[in-house]
This record gives C-alpha cells, sequence and structure tokens, in this order.
DNA sequence: AATTTACTTTATAAAGC
DNA sequence: GCTTTAAAAAGTAAATT
C-alpha cells in the first residue's frame, strides 16, 4: 500500500522524504484508528494539497498529517473524535484541532457538520449497549434535531444523553458514568443535554 | 429592510502607541511597585490603570500597546493618563504618544435566532465545528473582519479598526442572512 | 448538584526566541 | 510558531462548597 506515493520519493528528493515521513506515519495512524483505505487515501491527497500549498513549513509533519487525517475522517463521516486521533498520534488535541483549521481556511474545504446520530455506534459499542437501545437513542436524536437543540453543542455530548435517556426507558442498566465514560464526555455534559432533551421531546 | 435593528457594544479596543524615545523598564518598576514585568517571560511591562479600566504594555522601544478599552476615544485617553503617570514619578518622557487604533472587538445582538447548521452550509469562508466551539466563524473581505455567529442571534466582531467598520460589518451580515433565509425571529 | 473559576474560538500590536 | 494583554459570545470542564 502507498506504492503510488513511494515510488515518486525517489524521483524529487526533499519533497519526498517529507512524503515518505507522511505516509508511514499516516499508515501508523490507519492501524491504529481503524479506518478504512479510502480514508487514508483523502487523507494522503489533502496533505499532498497541503504541501503543495506550502502549509508544511516550519510545521510538524506528525501534526499535519494527523489533521489530514481528521479532515478525511469527518469528509467521509467516519467517526472519529480530535480525542481519538490525539490518543493515536500523541499529539495534543489543541494543536490537531488548529493544524485541521489551517486546512479547511487555506485549502478552501467544507465538511459537513458532524451528525450526532453517527456517534451513537461508537459509544454504545465502547458501553456495551444493546441493539435496541441504539435504535432508541437514534430516534430520540432525529426528534432531537427537528427541534433545533442540537446548534452549538458537542455531538457527542448529544449523542451521549440520548444513549442515556433511551438506556432508562428500555431498562438498560448504565449509569450516566458509564455513557459519560465511553463518548468522552462528563456526567454533567450528559444533564445538560438530558434537560434540553427533555423539553424538546416532552420525556 | 432588516426586521430588527441590531444592538453593537464595543467590548474592548486594542491600541499601539509610540513616545519614540528609549525606555528604562527598571527604572518604571522601581518608581510604580504596582507594575507587572517579568523579561524573561515577556518583554513587556504591564501597567495597569483603575480609571479607563486598562492595561498597556510598555517596551524599551517606546512603543506600547493598550487593551480594554470600550472605546477609540477612552484608549486614546488611557494612553494619555499612563504617560502622564510616568511623568509625575520623574520618568522622563519628551513626546506625547502617537497612538494608532489596532483592533475593536464588539458584542451584538440581532434580535432573532439564527439557523447555525444552515448557515454553515450557505455561508461562504465560513467555519462550524461545535465539538471545537459553539460559534460559527465567517471572515468577512469588506470590511475586512472575522464575525463568530452564535444560534442566539448573538455575534461577537473583530478585527476592525474604525468603529464605523464594526456596523458596515454587522448590517452586511444581518442583510446577508436574512436574504439567504437564515433568521429565527419569534 | 449548585457555584465559581477557567479554558475553547476570533483579531491585534509590541520584542525576542 | 510562541510568549502577554483585553473582551465578548456559549459550551464544556474541573474544583469547591
Amino acid at each position: 500500500r502507498l506504492r503510488t506515493w513511494d515510488s515518486r520519493s525517489q524521483v524529487h528528493e526533499p519533497v519526498d522524504r517529507n512524503f515518505r515521513q507522511a505516509f508511514s506515519e499516516l499508515d501508523r495512524l490507519k492501524d491504529k484508528l481503524a479506518v478504512g483505505d479510502a480514508v487514508i487515501e483523502k487523507a494522503a491527497y489533502i496533505y499532498r494539497k497541503a504541501l503543495e500549498k506550502g502549509l508544511v513549513r516550519g510545521r510538524s509533519i506528525s501534526a499535519l498529517i494527523a489533521s489530514a487525517l481528521y479532515a478525511a475522517c469527518r469528509d467521509t463521516e467516519t467517526p472519529r473524535t480530535l480525542k481519538d486521533i490525539g490518543q493515536a498520534s500523541n499529539i495534543k488535541r489543541k494543536d490537531i484541532a488548529r493544524c485541521y483549521r489551517l486546512l479547511l481556511r487555506e485549502l478552501n474545504l467544507k465538511m459537513p457538520v458532524v451528525d450526532p446520530i453517527k456517534c451513537i455506534s461508537r459509544i454504545a459499542s465502547k458501553a456495551g449497549l444493546s441493539e435496541k437501545t441504539k435504535r432508541k437513542a437514534t430516534k430520540i436524536l432525529q426528534t432531537a434535531e427537528e427541534n433545533k437543540i442540537s446548534a452549538g453543542k458537542d455531538p457527542m455530548g448529544l449523542a451521549a444523553a440520548a444513549l442515556y435517556v433511551a438506556c432508562v426507558t428500555n431498562g438498560e442498566n448504565k449509569t450516566q458514568r458509564d455513557v459519560a465514560e465511553a463518548a468522552g464526555v462528563t456526567e454533567v455534559t450528559i444533564r445538560n443535554r438530558y434537560k434540553g432533551l427533555k423539553v424538546a421531546l416532552n420525556l | 429592510m432588516p426586521q430588527t435593528k441590531p444592538i453593537v457594544s464595543v467590548e474592548n479596543v486594542v491600541a499601539s502607541a509610540s513616545v519614540d524615545q528609549k525606555m528604562d523598564l527598571n527604572e518604571i518598576t522601581r518608581t510604580f511597585p504596582d507594575v507587572e514585568y517579568h523579561p524573561d517571560q515577556f518583554p513587556g511591562l504591564v501597567f495597569r490603570l483603575k480609571s479607563p479600566k486598562t492595561a498597556t504594555l510598555i517596551f524599551t522601544s517606546g512603543k506600547m500597546v493598550c487593551t480594554g478599552s470600550k472605546s477609540e476615544e477612552m484608549a486614546r485617553k488611557a494612553v494619555k493618563t499612563v504617560v502622564q503617570k510616568l511623568r509625575k514619578g520623574g520618568i522622563k518622557v519628551k513626546k506625547d504618544a502617537v497612538v494608532e487604533i489596532q483592533n475593536i472587538v464588539a458584542s451584538i445582538n440581532l434580535g432573532g435566532k439564527i439557523h447555525l447548521e444552515q448557515a454553515a452550509r450557505t455561508l461562504p469562508r465560513s467555519m462550524y465545528e461545535p465539538e471545537q466551539f459553539p460559534g460559527l466563524i465567517h471572515r468577512m473581505l469588506d470590511p475586512k473582519t472575522v464575525i463568530l455567529l452564535f444560534s442566539s442571534g448573538k455575534l461577537v466582531c473583530t478585527g476592525a479598526k474604525k468603529e464605523p467598520d464594526v456596523y458596515r460589518s454587522v448590517n452586511n451580515l444581518h442583510a446577508l442572512l436574512e436574504e439567504k433565509d437564515l433568521m429565527i425571529y419569534d
């Protein structure tokens, strides 16, 4: 894999040394994050564009690939959080976020807004929740989005709150702490989102 | 034709200034015990005023940066007050400071809610990342400012160098939001 | 669980690393 | 790029009470 770029690497010297380092790092992240080839190819494409625009100068290659990978995840609606990428790459969440915003600005990229419904599966599997609860949480978020309570809120917090409500109504014994931990948010955030959900859904 | 009149409030003005002479920051530190000066941390000395409530950074070059004012005029007054205090404290300052406004930050209330996710799709040069920040970041080209939009209908405008540019930015955006049907009035 | 404090984003100058 | 300063918006977080 990634042979296409490796072969170019032997032609153009300084630029391609950068590519090699970048793509070996990308390959490493691929396994850690378990993302598909399509996402990796998109990340490579974005990174190449960034390199062509000279955005790599004076910047950390690792931080830029990690950001390009996050951008690729966002573009393909692959639910991976900045926290996920940060843990896999050992780069601070804040630095990845800053590089990601730079990529959006400089490459004029438009990303779809993160859909909290797509966050449900990851949280549910981490917390070990049933299929039935996942379906209920999805329904809850669908109604919630129609009532526009999601604006400005962290999609993971919204998904976590919906799952917690779904657990309660389904009688699945999970605490707020369990769901919060799986989602990477605090119990306070789940409670706050729950308040809005209660109003929007007449719970 | 806008349905509401935006309420604009200037929250912070940043001004640069110069007295065009070298300054002895250690001497200032000796005569004004309340200043903060940690040259290994930052080359500027922090000179705070209670009124107008501002913080002015003073550099050895005689250049300064004044922050915290609520208006352009207040910023000019603050710099004058700082120079006046320095002189009263025995620090020789030959010329009066030449002040330039560098940035104006304003908060705005449009009086109606904004459909943020739709705005994220239709507004050019905009970024909306609720996992990172609850507001949508929009870069306006003329006047060259950056506006943060919140679903509540409140805004933050920054980057303007003149107060009229704040109003022009807000009016431009307000018209654009109504034109694209992104405002929700109750 | 309510408060308080604090951090996220935006722009901007200053001198130096 | 970073360091420091100020201020708002609304969300999230952590420390106290």
